[in-house]
DNA sequence: CGCCCTTTGTAAGAATCGTTTCAAATGGTG
DNA sequence: CACCATTTGAAACGATTCTTACAAAGGGCG
């Protein structure tokens, strides 16, 4: 138990998360969110902000070790002034808790960047139209991806399979790729993820589908794959990380994005698929109830 | 009169310093002194603190323009607010061609927040001796994921299995696990990925290994898996989308940060191995030169 | 010195806050 | 299925806060 005064309140309720119950989760979630501020208010307030009620609040300042709800306030207070006092330069600082240069805070820069450069790189009207695309049901959707990003096409598949009819992963080995290739009929659609290291058998893939006049779309890195020049539709993701890393969240923010604009143009047909296979994970009890 | 809302209360008791009477002066010093954090108590812990009383509080607040001291005292919680979520201020546009409500610029916004919170819901001592675990050699890992998070755990083991040996990718149906479980061995690790809608399978994974005396470290959501129980590590990230979608963007940036950082620890091992990896794609032509 | 204006704090009131109690809801268990 | 344990919020209660009214203290000026 016991508020150890030793370290700062963000710390015990990170460490203590685990000994809280869901509600008091989100009021942690909440609080950490806006740290220290959202805490300074009311007590009323801070449970309106977090969707909890009072008792919880004052639940949780105990669990912490604090008497009530003001001593747990006084504490956020003292922090706030040391850390006031203290080192002027924590504006661009993301985890406060972690020194500016550790590994989470320059990771956490270069995604934020990546993410303005992706979005900014992205024609809305294109991105719209490929939406479109992948909501017609009439076309057989093939998805696949290389070495590193094969887990993206992965994930886009396991949703649009649940949105709509007709979706296929390819096998991530080449050499079973014909098998689909002859499947493919003209106006079905492949996406395509191929970052830099850019694959040659995914080049000779999308170029042999173009020919069968399925439509290719690419998912790339800013440098762009050569599958550009084959694809109808392509859209490219900054990757830079720290450390000569690359970083596959920009692609990965377009997959969800589009992921929910598509399930939002079929969304009639999609809620009916996700009610069927909620009443199968039910009779499977696969998954908690909660 | 008028309280110009466009600057600060500090600014405003400046400049305002003037039209004050001595014990308001005497009070705005004492705020200035401690600025914000000393406005940010009760009334009367301000007044004593400034040993004025409360009326005196009041008053100036009505002064700067604030119906009443709550009203005051909002405005400094705003603009400390502001000041601590730095110059990255979230509602600046992002994909400036297209509208605010267009669906990439909502959900780009949502991304933002999930990666705050994601950031300052991490201690990073844990994460630090997570890492340290993945670098030891002499465990073996193992990871795994749920229905939707597979594709997570097959990033992390494409990138960890470059790094170093003895990695593992379970397989994605819960009926092969137990060919898995008889190789781990006491201080082996399991990397489990368990979002909403939790799995049983996952849980009852995660307790078997824990009984091997496997150490699991799981990724998981703000509402924490159950298996939290048996983790010796537990990173949460925020997966709110609009919509009611879950995003595994911060899931994702916590998996890539820890790479980079296990890549770091094992530098010396791990670009011999990606030189041999090189070696080997060079010989297969499996990748353009570039 | 007496008048009036300003400044200031005391004290009582209204309003809000923080705490406690308790019952409903939920999930696990025999 | 009934039981128990846990979690949670509604509601009522004191406790504290914020506001207001008012009187005392000072200070300038004829």
């Amino acid at each position: 138990m016991a508020a150890d005064r030793s370290e700062t309140v963000a710390q015990s309720l990170r460490s203590g998360m685990d000994r809280l119950t869901p509600s008091e989760r989100q009021l942690a979630g909440a609080l950490l969110a806006n740290y220290p501020v959202a805490g300074l208010t009311s007590i009323t307030n801070l449970a309106d902000a977090a969707s909890v009620s009072t008792p919880t609040v004052v639940r949780m300042a105990r669990k912490l070790g604090f008497p009530g709800f003001p001593e747990f306030q006084d504490a956020l207070r003292r922090e706030l002034e040391a850390t006031l006092s203290g080192p002027i330069a924590k504006h661009d600082r993301w985890a406060r808790d972690a020194p500016e240069t550790h590994i989470l805070n320059r990771f956490a820069d270069a995604v934020m960047d990546n993410m303005h450069r992706t979005i900014n790189q992205v024609d809305p009207d294109a991105f719209d139209r490929a939406c479109k695309l992948l909501a017609d049901r009439n076309r057989g959707v093939y998805l696949v991806g290389g070495r590193i990003t094969y887990a993206l096409a992965r994930y886009f598949f396991t949703h649009l399979q649940v949105i709509r009819e007709r979706v296929a992963l390819l096998s991530a080995s080449a050499s079973l790729w014909p098998h689909d290739l002859i499947n493919m009929k003209r106006g079905d659609l492949l996406i395509v993820y191929d970052i830099r290291r850019y694959e040659t058998d995914l080049e000779r893939l999308a170029g042999l589908a173009k020919e069968r006049g399925v439509e290719v779309i690419l998912f790339t890195d800013q440098w762009m794959s050569p599958i550009a020049g084959d694809a109808a539709h392509a859209f490219s993701a900054s990757v830079e990380a720290p450390s000569g890393w690359d970083s596959t969240g920009g692609l990965l923010f377009l997959t969800e994005t589009m992921i929910s604009a598509v399930e939002k143009l079929r969304w009639k047909e999609a809620s009916k698929r996700m009610q069927t296979l909620e009443v199968v994970f039910d009779s499977t009890q696969q998954f908690r109830k909660r």
